[in-house]
DNA sequence: GCAGAAAATGTAAACGTTTACAGCGCCCTC
DNA sequence: GAGGGCGCTGTAAACGTTTACATTTTCTGC
């Protein structure tokens, strides 16, 4: 295929001006039925595509939404992007991603240069220390904040459930019986972690529950670190009945460890994840979970973001929450 | 910030022209270093930004490269671009991916709604059926195909060493005195699932073993179709003594399966899975795997384009394939 | 047949850049 | 003091579209 056709080629070979090109490729115009058979013949025939950029520049849109990740690994990053992806494609939009971005230099390098190739865009900032970046954007540009801490400063905003996932996980194994929950927190200074974290004091307080520091251990969210960590629980005394990972990730870790500590889950131990992944019913036990449905989060924040560039007029603000179910399988003793 | 700024009013301002502003951007050119410090003052105070499409537009270059993908589910998406995203990025391109698409009519016109918009592109098609597509591109683009069918017809390509994987892993598991070795197939038309089904059976033939269709079950990837198969396959008699699955989500679900059914791992049936995901080794038992570096597929791939991209001149085609390593763990029997 | 409206098409400006070319000082050299 | 080179800057065309407006063609009703 040639495909370095432009509409002038069209133009002349079809015997029109290159405003009928346009008007039949867009569609729009009423022009001359014999015209656009004509038009559309010839423009198969030297298989001429429109010009993106050429287009954006004067249409003034780009048909395109940015999304900014962190370095995320796992199915999370997998399954946002579906969601996005596939709402902005049933609106004929784009997705341009760029993703591993950790300092804030980093970050605003990727935003500027993204500039004019985008109508709007997505920010998944969970770090808190660089959460302000936001405020450096265009005024009026169309911007969703996901997972992001707090204020949103004139920006949609979309987030998991993290504290009452957290906290109705928190109060289902204290209904269980347990008094001694250890949790195995995630990424310091992650929005997301620190949400959970509030869930899971906030049902130990609201139960009556002291709390512990020697029960509070750090992760990363990788399975490595849940491993870690659940080993220095198992050897705790007196031992934590129940130990809560902030993500399956650390929970299938955890497992691995008790397991390996000779203990029992969840007779000795129950264990608990968070995310519910699709794997978390085929482990050993089966993972308990708060779930969370990661491609609706993608999927819910594209909404938004649309809705905002299609609606530009000064719309309120608007802060979604996704919400989570708590899963209950074995590993904490269903 | 403004954002809204173009290079003419900070030429303006500045009380320059644009094309001092705009050699002053590119950095290129030799303009006085009076003159360079006003024309970046102003730009900073303006918020200045270059247009990205209008810079396309003239420059013919985009900076940025697409990624085709089909519905791809779990990790293997996550990883595949962060590999491309982190090797383009360090040569200052921006990635911009669309997913899930599955036939051909909807990749045809992912396709095309990209022209003008990317540099080259990296396609995935796993889908034997509809890899004909390569062949609809505009000549002499710049094209790197991703664990792609047979002929390359024309463009770079790279792909994971699916036969040699599974070869090698048959081989081990033959060499463990397995005789009924088993395998639950990935998704059916699929390039990397026939592979390694080649793979398989040539171990079989060269080590003068028979097949036998009912050890060869369907499967499409998903942790509950490894599940259904294996639960199949623990049924028959005689019983295979090991069962190697195509993916480590499917291996997983196998264990599962195999768990219900009150038999032991290794000991009844050994088991394996292709991958390497983080996870395998912390499942229980921990499982053998065949490792791909999938972030390293990315990469290759980013680097084989944005080559392409850099020396338009007719260079040979290459097709890379990336090795695979084998992982041997407790489920078959270390 | 004709005026006038409606339909179809063409003309040209605009979008925000880059860049070839031209122009202007200025200094150096003879 | 004229000529030439050099360093810096400006002018304007070009990239491939869209679209307001102008123009031409075709109807319509009388």
């Amino acid at each position: 295929m040639a495909g370095s056709a432009t509409i002038k080629h069209v133009a002349k070979e079809a015997g029109v001006s290159v405003a009928t090109v346009s008007r039949v490729m867009n569609k729009s115009a009423l022009v001359a039925e014999g015209t656009r058979q004509v038009v559309l013949e010839v423009a198969a025939r030297l298989g001429y595509t429109p010009h993106g950029a050429a287009r954006s520049l004067i249409t003034n849109r780009t048909s395109t939404v940015g999304v900014l990740l962190p370095d995320l690994y796992g199915e999370f990053f997998s399954e946002v992007i579906r969601g996005i992806d596939q709402t902005a494609r049933r609106e004929g939009y784009h997705v341009i991603v760029s993703s591993s971005h950790s300092d804030q230099q980093d970050l605003e390098s990727a935003l500027r240069s993204m500039w004019g190739r985008v109508d709007g865009l997505i920010l998944m900032i969970p770090d808190i220390r660089v959460a302000g970046i936001a405020s450096q954007l265009p005024d009026g540009f169309p911007v969703v904040l996901m997972n992001c801490a707090g204020d949103t400063n004139g920006h949609d905003a979309i987030s998991i459930a993290n504290y009452e996932g957290a906290y109705s996980m928190v109060q289902h194994l204290i209904g269980k019986g347990h008094r001694r929950i250890a949790i195995i927190k995630g990424a310091d200074k992650n929005y997301d972690a620190n949400e959970r974290l509030r869930g899971y004091r906030a049902a130990l307080r609201d139960a009556a529950l002291p709390g512990e520091a020697a029960l509070e251990v750090a992760g990363d969210f990788s399975e490595a670190s849940g491993y870690d960590a659940a080993s220095g629980l198992a050897r705790l005394d007196p031992r934590p009945t129940a130990i809560f990972a902030f993500n399956d990730a650390m929970a299938v870790g955890a497992l691995s460890a008790i397991r390996e500590a000779r203990l029992r889950v969840p007779e000795d131990i129950a264990v608990a994840g968070f995310d519910d992944i699709p794997m978390a019913r085929y482990v050993e036990p089966p993972l308990s979970s708060v779930h969370v449905d990661i491609s609706a989060l993608g999927a819910r924040a594209a909404t938004l973001l649309l809705g905002a560039i299609q609606h530009p007029n000064g719309r309120e603000n608007r802060r979604e929450i996704v919400p989570t179910a708590l899963v209950v399988r074995r590993s904490c003793g269903s």
